[in-house]
DNA sequence: AAACTGGGCCTTTTT
DNA sequence: GGCCCAGTTT
């Protein structure tokens, strides 16, 4: 690139000198592997750039480039760049990125982060300029609940907290306050709902918090009032703009206000987040707003094969309203994507360990766990997966299920740090959360009426609490001897630790021994032992990780680092206020809010990754499994946007590199039949999709073309036939793939194996049970006489239920082939047939959802 | 009378 | 995991 030249040093600093040195060089290396299109948009000159990149196509490459660009090349100081991203992870990933563009040093003075954590910076160092106390706290969507429900509660008003939360919500990211709405409310209706507004934006000044939209909100506010927190700032740059909401991008135009520079990337076909009121049409708005924008289209897909595109780009060209535009393929053709019918929840979550276990051991070690990932609409769908995988004892992470600060241990332990925090703010809720935990027999009926008290009052609970614990004043209220105990118990938890929050003179605050303190008065692992007996072990280790985190912080806050990215560029006429080392406190729950654990990568272990399909946005994997692809699941019962939801199928589709497995069962957990998925059920489409999952075995090219596709080196061949030995089945056939064969086999199908023990209607068949007790009892020591015996029977038990049919699909399906090589596999199946059928099937009655109740139905 | 315990129900997506 | 309800303990 000849613009390169444009760039010679014209500055005299270590520093500077440094980067120019390698100039040239660094140039090099940051476009290297780009292609044209994002070349020019790494390079641009314009000062409004727009990267249109669809799926693969090296969007946040092109980003992080052009951040290194603006460093290395146009010699913007990092400090003085702002780099938002929508969720935490992609933070995390943009700033792993750059570092290996412009180094660890430079990379750590950008301003990087979400929009709210970057959100949360300024106003922690300018928000006294609006008024706000810098020790706000943030108050997650169960503090803001827990506020609207005690305001329904009190005034008995008719909306649903959780409505009300979501509508409060839906108006800050437009920018509407409470006095806004209340001079436009029109009805009895709306004028409660203002009433509820206005009471729960009180409150949570009343309580120094900030919800996640305020955070915005107030920046927003702050910007206005003083641009010149933002006048150093020279350029901005967005992620997954399509996400952002109208708050978010005025937002963005005020953080740019100082030089109008931004570069956005997006697709609008990966929208998914209109619940958070992501507007697409903010796109537009920017080249209206900025006429000098330039818009840079990424067409290049570099991820999936040819037919993984295809079928994605399929799904999402259903939606007419949407325009037409080109994605192409720059690997190979591949193996077809798998579309499957699975009988039940439970059948489709072994089907995928099954078909995880086949092309893993086919693949003869091109595959690891790390490769496979397992993608799924709603949270609650991966219970079966996890229990299929756990029973495998195939290692897997699950992301974005409960997230780390979300856990029952967890927030116990940061409430009691909230209250020990600011005790004098009215952080009611945390205190009304903890008083009991553990249990000092201070029942919800004694809280709920102190609480009330409180309020009346207007007092803080706390401070009712403290003068019911000194007698100094009796509640109206009645609280019971051992309540006024546990009460003051609780006052004492609180007290001492207060005291270690403020240390004598020129002594740094101990985060630390603090929560030791706080850890030990409340005997926290004797409680969680108490309480979890299943899974204390777990939940104490969760523990031990955030000392772990809060030992981090500690160390690094004595060493005068910047431990939550707090440093903003130094700007003059605003004052920006001094940390104390009490302050440390405040500042980690903050950032504990906004926050969440980095995944333990932990490298040993090679893992399958459980993912909803929002959280897996951005991120890709060698085989990708999307199960409960039914009406309902996707497009969603609740969701009202189809549009959206198709987006949504799109987007995990799009996250395959080599293998795309979709699946339905076809009986939800409960009993009612399902649907397939109306985004894939029209007739070309299915033509895409195969019924059964790839061929590995036979099919020769299969594997390098894989290979190729994920740039690693081929198995090599005698690899691959050796995988072929260590497999009873080479190929998708244990379970029926069709409905034909389903309906055909079996006309109850639809009663999978869990559903069937599980309901009673067995219960009368006694002798055959306790053959396969026996068998699930049995170890491997289980003489094969024994298992012949028992195999024979419950044989001819399991042929009146559906997953016998499966193993005969099996055959004639593969006769049907006509393929050789399988009907020979097939002949040597047949020979130990029975003795499988066996071993399957007493396993899959262990594997059963509920293993133990099945076994006891049994005896 | 208050607190606790166990069982049955449901669960969109994220900062 | 959260919520509600019924039955039991303190």
């Amino acid at each position: 690139m000849d613009e390169s030249m444009d760039s010679a040093p014209h500055l005299i600093s270590t520093c500077v000198a440094f980067i120019c040195n390698t100039s040239q060089s660094a140039m090099d290396a940051l476009l290297e592997g780009l292609n044209d299109a994002q070349k020019s948009a790494v390079t641009s000159p314009a000062n409004v750039v727009q990267v249109l990149a669809p799926p693969g196509s090296g969007k946040t490459k092109t980003l992080t480039a052009r951040v290194a660009y603006h460093v290395n090349h146009e010699r913007l100081q990092p400090w003085n760049i702002i780099v938002c991203t929508f969720t935490i992870k992609a933070a995390r990933e943009m700033k792993e990125r750059i570092k290996g563009f412009v180094g660890e040093k430079l990379e750590a003075k950008l301003i990087l982060g979400t929009f709210h954590s970057v959100a949360r910076r300024f106003l922690s160092r300018y928000g006294q300029e609006i008024g706000i106390d810098k020790n706000f706290g943030i108050a997650d969507t169960s503090d803001s609940t827990a506020i609207l429900k005690r305001i329904v509660a009190r005034h008995q008003y008719t909306v649903e907290p959780g409505h009300a939360r979501s509508r409060i919500s839906k108006l800050k990211a437009k920018g509407v306050s409470a006095d806004d709405f209340r001079a436009t409310a029109k009805n009895v209706n709306d004028n409660e709902f203002a009433m509820v507004y206005s009471s729960y934006q009180e409150h949570l000044k009343a309580s120094n918090l900030l919800d996640y939209d305020d955070l915005l909100v107030r920046c927003v506010d702050l910007l206005r009032k003083s641009p010149s927190c933002v006048s150093t700032i020279q350029a901005v740059l967005i992620d997954e703009y399509q996400d952002t909401n109208n708050i978010q991008y005025e937002l963005m135009q005020l953080l740019a206000q100082s030089t109008r520079r931004i570069t956005i990337v997006g697709d609008p076909d990966q929208s998914i987040y209109s619940f958070r009121s992501a507007e697409i049409k903010n796109l537009h708005r920017m080249r209206t707003d900025y006429p000098e924008s330039v818009v840079i289209n990424l067409e290049n897909n570099y991820r999936s094969s040819g037919c993984i595109l295809n079928s994605a780009m399929a799904v999402i060209e259903q939606d007419e309203s949407r325009p037409q535009k080109p994605l192409i393929a720059t690997h190979g053709v591949g193996e077809p994507p798998t579309l499957r019918h699975l009988v039940s929840a439970t059948g489709e979550a072994k089907w995928i360990i099954e078909e995880i276990k086949r092309t893993k051991t086919l693949a003869a070690g091109l595959l690891s766990y790390d490769d496979y990932a397992v993608l799924i609409r709603s949270s609650h769908l991966s219970a079966q997966i996890e229990r299929a995988l756990g029973q495998e004892g195939i290692p897997y992470r699950m992301v974005a299920g409960t997230k780390f600060f979300d856990r029952a241990e967890i927030k116990i332990l940061l409430d009691y740090l909230r209250v020990v925090s600011q005790p004098e703010h009215k952080h009611n809720d945390a205190v009304a959360r903890v008083i009991n935990v553990p249990s000092r027999k201070v029942g919800d009926a004694t809280v709920k009426a102190l609480l009330e008290e409180a309020e009346v009052k207007k007092v803080t609970l706390w401070k009712l609490l403290l003068d019911v614990a000194r007698g100094r004043r009796k509640p109206e209220s009645k609280v019971s001897a051992q309540a006024q105990k546990g009460i003051e118990q609780f006052v004492n938890v609180i007290l001492t630790s207060r005291e270690r929050l403020h240390p004598a003179e020129g002594e740094n605050c101990d985060l630390l021994d603090l929560i030791y303190h706080v850890l030990k008065k409340i005997s926290f692992e004797s409680y969680l032992k108490q309480a979890h007996k299943d899974n204390w072990q777990d939940r104490w280790a969760n523990v031990e990780e955030l000392v772990n985190q809060a030992a981090q912080m500690t160390t690094a806050f004595a060493n005068g680092e910047d431990i939550l990215d707090d440093a903003l560029p130094i700007v003059q006429g605003v004052e920006q206020r001094e940390d104390t080392g009490a302050d440390i406190l405040s500042k980690f729950l903050a950032n504990v809010t906004l926050s969440s654990v980095a995944d333990q990568e932990g490298g040993e272990v090679a893992q399958v990754t459980i993912s909803t399909i929002h959280a897996a946005k951005g991120l890709e994997w060698p085989v990708v499994f999307m199960p409960a692809l039914y009406d309902g699941s996707i497009p969603h019962s609740r969701a009202d946007d189809h549009d959206e939801e198709r987006r949504l199928l799109y987007v995990g589709m799009t996250r395959a590199q080599g293998l795309l497995y979709l699946s339905c069962p076809m009986k939800q957990s409960g009993q009612e039949k399902t649907k397939l998925s109306r985004f894939i059920s029209d007739k070309k489409i299915q033509k895409l999709f195969s019924e059964r999952g790839p061929d590995l075995a036979f099919k020769r090219s299969t594997i390098p073309d894989l290979a190729r596709i994920l740039r690693r080196p081929c198995p090599a061949d005698t690899d691959l036939k050796t995988a072929h030995s260590l497999l009873e089945r080479l190929e998708d056939d244990k379970y029926p793939a069709t409905r034909e064969e389903m309906d055909g086999e079996d006309p109850t199908w639809g009663a999978s194996w869990g559903d069937k023990f599980n309901s009673s209607g067995l219960s009368g068949d006694g002798p055959k049970q306790s053959f396969k007790r026996r068998k699930v009892e049995g170890s491997n020591s289980i003489s094969s006489e024994t298992v012949s015996t028992t195999m024979r029977t419950v044989s001819g038990f399991s042929t009146a239920v559906t997953t016998m049919s499966s193993v005969k699909t099996g055959f004639t399906s593969a006769l049907d082939l006509g393929n050789l090589q399988s009907m020979q596999k097939e002949a040597e199946r047949i020979r130990s047939k029975e003795a499988r059928d066996e071993a399957r099937e007493g396993k899959d009655c262990q594997a059963t959802s509920d293993g133990a109740r099945c076994h006891h139905k049994l005896l």
